[in-house]
DNA sequence: ACGTCACCTAAGCGCTTGCTTAGTTTCGCT
DNA sequence: AGCGAAACTAAGCAAGCGCTTAGGTGACGT
């Protein structure tokens, strides 16, 4: 193999149920070393269970997988809604949406990773469901830009296109940052709904 | 496994050289499974040739991620280069380079996406090596903002913050662009180097 | 005609994989 | 205390993996 020494710390259990310790084992293996490198018995070694114990909890590893990617995207589509729900204008709505997603992005970096890079690894009918609640994820932001294009508060040519641009920027949050990054995820929020008032925004 | 029917399309050798064969080859499988799920079995047959036959050209698996991976980065470095030193202004600068970059990621996103996903799977050295050219890349834009603030052009706070989320917009396109997309490269890449320039452009 | 060398393949080696099976331990409940 | 269910493990199976080896084949210079 091209990986040989693949150094694997002691298993520490943090989750209090087995199934949570499996679940956050996964997310640290998987956002390593992709879905199809990491084993079952990777998996089985840092939750603390020997390599059968994962089949008590998860019928295969692509139901683990499934299970993780739905909490991620079922959080991340609850944060935003909070956060669209609270403001008081569009303006401030994109301000904290974008801001909010792209904090989560960088704090929870190795939950996104797993959630944006393993999703197409995942089997059909489980990435179906994935994709419907995709829809609803950039139906808020979507919805936001419509409201202030309505009011006359933004400027946007292509209302999907644009939506797509902005969630593109904090996606690729979890791509670059990691836990030696100076920046802290608070402001790399405040950074990224500044920059995205800034796109819809009429030009000066 | 958990991908157990895999249709395999009768092998097209469309390269000149066997070599190249098998570049095209493995830049499809890996763009669609991953570099770790693809066997050099897949890649052999789509390439034409038998499983031993890879190991003619390139020493070993991760040779040929590396191989592909080089390619696309300077691929990518040079028409970022050129794009900016025609550029009259740094404003005409920033839009035809984050333009040409974003288009890149649209027209070849098999090749994008292994460049920039796969990227991680390889080896120490090699992915080193690979860094330097990505900094180069970063360059160039930081670059470009640096003299259009220099010049009163441009209105940004953190010139590498800001490049990094310009150069997100624009990679995260071959994330989501396939084939079957109605917008084409071309006018994916005028949007994104507008959103680019607006992004840098002092509030309205 | 002959040797050379690059290219390519059939066969298979040693190892790892996801997952199963058969059996043991632990625990809640009566 | 005693029991049934749930949690867990030791052992291992069939399949597939990256890569090697030994050998064949055809183009080319001489």
């Amino acid at each position: 193999m091209s990986l040989p020494t693949r150094r694997r710390p002691p298993p520490r259990p943090s989750g209090s149920t087995a199934s949570e310790r499996l679940k956050e084992a996964a997310i640290i293996e998987f956002s390593d070393r992709g879905f199809h490198a990491t084993t079952t018995r990777d998996i089985a070694a840092r939750a603390g269970l020997s390599p059968a114990g994962v089949y008590v909890h998860f019928p295969s590893k692509e139901d683990l997988l499934y299970a993780i990617t739905l909490d991620g995207h079922l959080a991340a589509l609850e944060m935003l809604q909070e956060a669209a729900t609270d403001a008081p204008s569009p303006v401030e709505a994109l301000r904290t949406t974008v801001g909010t997603f792209a904090q989560w992005h960088a704090e929870r970096f190795q939950d996104a990773r797993v959630v944006q890079y393993e999703f197409p690894h995942l089997g059909h009918e489980h990435r179906e469901h994935i994709l419907g609640i995709r829809k609803q994820i950039n139906a808020v932001v979507s919805d936001i830009l419509t409201l202030g294009v309505a009011e006359g508060l933004f400027d946007v040519d292509d209302i999907p296109a644009t939506t797509l641009a902005i969630l593109s920027m904090a996606v690729d949050v979890c791509r670059w940052y990691d836990s030696e990054i100076k920046r802290s995820p608070e402001s790399i929020g405040n950074d990224y709904g500044e920059l995205a008032v800034r796109l819809v925004s009429a030009r000066g």
